[in-house]
DNA sequence: AGCACGCCGACT
DNA sequence: GTCGGCGTGCTC
């Protein structure tokens, strides 16, 4: 706070004063705010209740200033009298509801607790300057808890404030576990899945008193915090750092932007950087000489048939004759997503669009007719890699019944990504189809299979001839190689130049919008608007939505002109979602 | 989101 | 003639 509010003119018990107000109704049309009559104890950041129309709406005050009051209905209640944001917050805010095409009233609220803040019992804070705002991105691999506690200790002994955001829920867990080891009650945490009004007393304790280290997910990235000095992002590069509901908010773009406008310091920790940091050219600073434990791998050209070589099975073999445990990662339940030509081997692409297509005649992504193999002109398709249930099924031919689902008794675990935090005591891991994953219908499959390989090696103890197993028919592949050496470095720096090439993220922007129901035709609402301000791929038909591309090498005219398309097609009843900066496309 | 306004078909 | 369907647009 403190800084506005410069007095205009004479005023008589406040009477002068007018709030800027954005009502909390889901509509570009509020942005701006209305002007109401305010009394002094009205500041920036508070919720009030304010008339709108013949009924009273919540409403957040974005500006107060001395000015005349002629005509202006007064606000109403106060409903938080602390303010929940300033104005170097807002200015984040507003930008995140620009950039992510959104109301800046479904923006607002993220700065708040779930319920009402409660009344302050101290002042409310001051966003301090620090006296040096740096980003640094640390690479580490099973040490990363350990590091971010290393970067807290000091800036807690000084006295101010450190925000750590996780992935997960079970990663916040861990975190503040190891923290709370080291600094008792100034650890506050933010279980996800916390009644509302637990997270609402440690978001005010929170933004009460510096001196304390916050953890919690991405929901955290918005919070004020008392003498905030440093924000540290575990994994940036994983899905979880970012909403999947519109606003589809980035947790690393918000602190980035925070960052600067408040003056802290960002430390990233993670085994593989996005190309996104790259892009940014923060400062890399390595740990030791590999982010992760050694990878064997296991090349399946010399070795056919089969889901599992003659090593790998031998493998398993050696480590259920020591009593231990191999866990299987294959990167789908269910069905196979990639497909690939019988008589060529080649994958099988959309002409048009270049996306791993999936099963059917027409391309998910855009539209396009798929037609036959782009390499050969063959029609019959084949499904590459498989599902949890046809490994165990395999895997049972051979092992008995000893394969069974993670998490459960057998000494064989069949898994996916989402059963990599709960590895435990496991002595060998063994990725079945590790090309499946790389070769990703995603523009960026290769850098998020880099991410989820790396994490599996780390979940794996180091050691005693334990490791992990991967078998590929690419083993020349860059996504391999980098594997093999434990540094990501230079495949993401060679991935980062192709994304250039392309005009992909994070060189070229892409936003996909999806369309449901609505009285208009987003067809033509569309085009009408955002007409050639873009590239526009489009519309794919998956299950009764529309859905568009679209891409260019800054959108941000586009973005200015979507507000009035999305406005236009939700006042038709529509639901619209945009996602801009899509992980998985 | 509400709520009014306005333009059409149906009804005491 | 008036009631009410919902498509459209505004709310300081």
């Amino acid at each position: 706070m403190g800084g506005h509010g410069r007095r205009r003119g004479s005023r008589k018990g406040g009477e002068l004063r007018v709030a800027s107000v954005v009502p909390d109704l889901p509509t570009f049309a509020v942005d701006e705010g209305f002007r109401y009559a305010a009394t002094e104890q009205v500041a920036i950041g508070m919720v009030v209740r304010v008339p709108l129309g013949r009924r009273t709406v919540r409403g957040w005050v974005v500006a107060v200033e001395d000015d005349d009051i002629t005509g202006l209905k007064p606000v109403g209640a106060v409903s938080s009298p602390t303010p929940i944001f300033d104005r170097h917050l807002l200015q984040t805010l507003r930008w995140a509801a620009s950039y992510y095409v959104a109301p800046l009233a479904a923006v607002l609220p993220r700065a708040g607790p779930p319920n009402l803040p409660p009344s302050a019992s101290s002042p409310p804070p001051a966003t301090n300057a620090a006296a040096r705002a740096r980003a640094v991105y640390s690479i580490v691999g099973r040490e990363a808890p350990q590091e971010v506690a290393d970067a807290v200790s000091p800036v807690l002994e000084a006295g101010n404030s450190v925000m750590v955001i996780l992935p997960t829920a079970s990663e916040v867990a861990v975190q503040a576990d190891l923290l709370r080891g080291i600094h008792g009650v100034r650890v506050l945490e933010v279980p996800p899945q916390a009644p509302q009004r637990e997270v609402t007393a440690v978001w005010s304790e929170m933004t009460a008193r510096p001196g304390r280290v916050v953890v919690g997910t991405h929901r955290i990235a918005f919070w004020p915090v008392a003498g905030l000095h440093l924000a540290v992002l575990v994994e940036e590069g994983r899905r979880a750092m970012k909403d999947r509901q519109t606003p589809t908010v980035h947790a690393r773009e918000v602190i980035r932007r925070r960052a600067g406008v408040e003056r802290f310091s960002v430390l990233y920790v993670g085994s593989v950087p996005s190309t996104s940091v790259l892009a940014l050219g923060i400062e890399l600073r390595r740990r030791s000489t590999r982010a992760w434990p050694p990878v064997e791998v296991i090349d399946r050209r010399a070795d056919p048939g089969g889901f599992l070589a003659d090593r790998t099975r031998a493998a398993i073999r050696g480590v259920l004759a020591k009593d231990g445990r191999v866990f299987v990662f294959t990167h789908r339940h269910g069905y196979a997503p990639a497909y690939r030509c019988v008589a060529c081997k080649t994958l099988r692409r959309c002409p048009s669009c270049g996306s791993r297509p999936e099963p059917g005649e027409t391309c998910t992504r855009c539209g396009a007719d798929l037609g036959p193999c782009t390499s050969c002109g063959g029609r019959r398709f084949e499904a590459l890699g498989a599902g949890v249930g046809r490994i165990t099924e395999v895997l049972r031919q051979t092992f008995g019944e000893k394969a069974g689902p993670a998490g459960g008794d057998t000494p064989i675990w069949v898994g996916t990504e989402r059963d990599i935090p709960r590895l435990e005591r496991i002595s060998l891991g063994v990725v079945v189809d590790a090309d499946g994953l790389i070769l990703g219908s995603a523009y960026n499959a290769g850098e998020e299979s880099l991410r989820v390989f790396a994490r599996l090696a780390n979940a794996i103890p180091f050691g005693h001839g334990r490791h992990l197993m991967l078998q590929t028919s690419m083993p020349d592949h860059p996504v391999v190689s980098a594997l093999k050496s434990g540094d990501p470095v230079p495949y993401l720096e060679e991935e980062l130049e192709s994304r250039r090439d392309l005009g992909l993220p994070p060189a070229g922007e892409v936003i996909v919008l999806e369309v449901s129901g609505g009285s208009k035709d987003p067809r033509a609402v569309l085009q009408q608007s955002i007409g050639d301000s873009a590239t526009m791929f489009g519309p794919a038909e998956r299950g009764g939505k529309l859905r568009w591309l679209i891409q260019g090498r800054d959108l941000s005219r586009t973005r200015q002109l979507m507000r009035g398309a999305v406005g236009r097609l939700r006042e038709g009843g529509a639901t619209v979602r945009v996602d801009v900066d899509p992980l998985d496309l």
